[in-house]
DNA sequence: AACTCACAAATTGTCGACAATCTTAATTTA
DNA sequence: TAAATTAAGATTGTCGACAATTTGTGAGTT
């Protein structure tokens, strides 16, 4: 948990009404854990304590309930979500079909300079990473980082949305609260760079092939962990 | 525009709150173009046309915004979306992963039962077919909830969300207010039973590709539809 | 002791009014 | 005449209060 603030508005949200600036605080301490999953949400408590009426506070809770980080039930509440294993196995189910696409989508629409910029970014995430080995944070931001270039270089709108915006929030909560660490590190290095050449080779379906199976890795370490912290308690 | 009421709810929402209400009521009348595409949202006029609040009619706003149907902008307002090629193509890029997705994994969770009922929804949909050659509406709902049971049949939570309660109003929205008719209708009870056939040989990856292949032919269908209106003006 | 029912407290849903912002049109200025 | 400015009008954002619903507690019954 050391300075997580240069990550946190991933998504390019320009802030102007209270609202916003309420759902990008409470989005924050969501992601980070400091207001705990699974804990219900008090609208009084929670309005008191941003300084704002509950109108605002409850518009912000509807775009949390919009990223997967609340659910809402008429008339009873809301409640932060829990990081289940079987949720997340969900989720990288579907994002692994997602950013397969964004990836093949990329191979073709994605700008030279860009490829230049994902093969800078890549260079600069080995030497941090021999500078701090075992270091797990900065390579989970630089990863994120990675992903989200791809993403964007589809150039497909609703893709992009939907993965940035929405899903992203509950990745973000997942990695924050739960840590990449261990061989996975250097092992996703390797697979990020066979996927930028297929992306530099215009090879969409080998592109889109990598990107499923890096994905789909993360996906079998989550259950493993999960494993290992059930076997814990 | 004949009774649509029976397919109206798709999603199976409980209307307890007042904004629910407003909710789905202002759904159809979008899908159904009473309210047009890329027209400005009143809050006042409407929440006094709907006999509600402003305060409850945001909300409905916020859900709708949920499911793509209206944009808004801080302090500007919100607006109809407009059903344009370009984002319809991006909607079925989407959608064709996605469904994909969701025809592999029904291909090992669907249950036996629920094979043997989608086998007789086609086959309702060929002796209605027959019966009403060129009428396109019934065969419109039955393909849609053809592929609502194979999305539920994939069993992945999360999937069944993003299809069915987000990104499925935009294509209903699209089918309703665009139609949908000539070859493609015959032709996709082809494909239709294909995928069954491969569902219930519990093969993943070929119901994957024919579900990729069956969306990726109406996308083509949506870019010669615009084509043709384009020409006409 | 367990179960039901009723009442009280707390929470969510809804409303109308006010504040802040944007839009539009008239007016001024170059 | 065209561009910039400003003021009026309308629209959205926010607030505090009331209504409807749920939750928790305790008395009463079997």
């Amino acid at each position: 948990m050391t300075e997580q603030k240069a990550n946190d508005n991933y998504n390019d949200i320009t802030i102007t009404t209270a609202s916003d600036q309420v759902f990008v605080d409470m989005r924050r301490e969501i992601v980070q854990g400091t207001i705990e999953q699974g804990s219900k949400i008090s609208e009084p408590e929670l309005a008191k304590r941003y300084g704002v009426s509950r109108a605002t506070l409850r518009e912000a809770l509807n775009r949390l309930e919009s990223c997967y980080l609340v659910e809402r039930k008429a008339n009873v509440g809301c409640r932060v979500v829990s990081l289940t294993a079987e949720r997340l196995i969900e989720v990288y189910q579907v994002r692994s079909a997602l950013e397969g696409l964004a990836c093949r989508l990329a191979a073709d629409n994605m700008e030279p300079e860009e490829v230049q910029g994902l093969k800078q970014l890549l260079n600069q995430h080995l030497q941090t990473q021999r500078v701090k080995e075992g270091e797990s944070y900065y390579q989970e931001a630089g990863d994120l980082d990675f992903h989200y270039r791809i993403i964007k270089g589809s150039k497909n709108a609703h893709l992009i949305h939907l993965l940035c915006n929405e899903l992203y929030q509950l990745i973000r909560m997942y990695r924050v609260q739960m840590g990449m660490v261990g061989p996975r590190v250097s092992k996703a290095f390797d697979e990020h760079l066979a996927i930028i050449n297929a992306i530099e080779n215009h090879d969409g379906e080998l592109a889109e092939m990598l990107m499923k199976r890096h994905i789909s890795a993360s996906q079998a370490n989550i259950q493993t962990k999960f494993d290992l912290l059930a076997a814990k308690n």
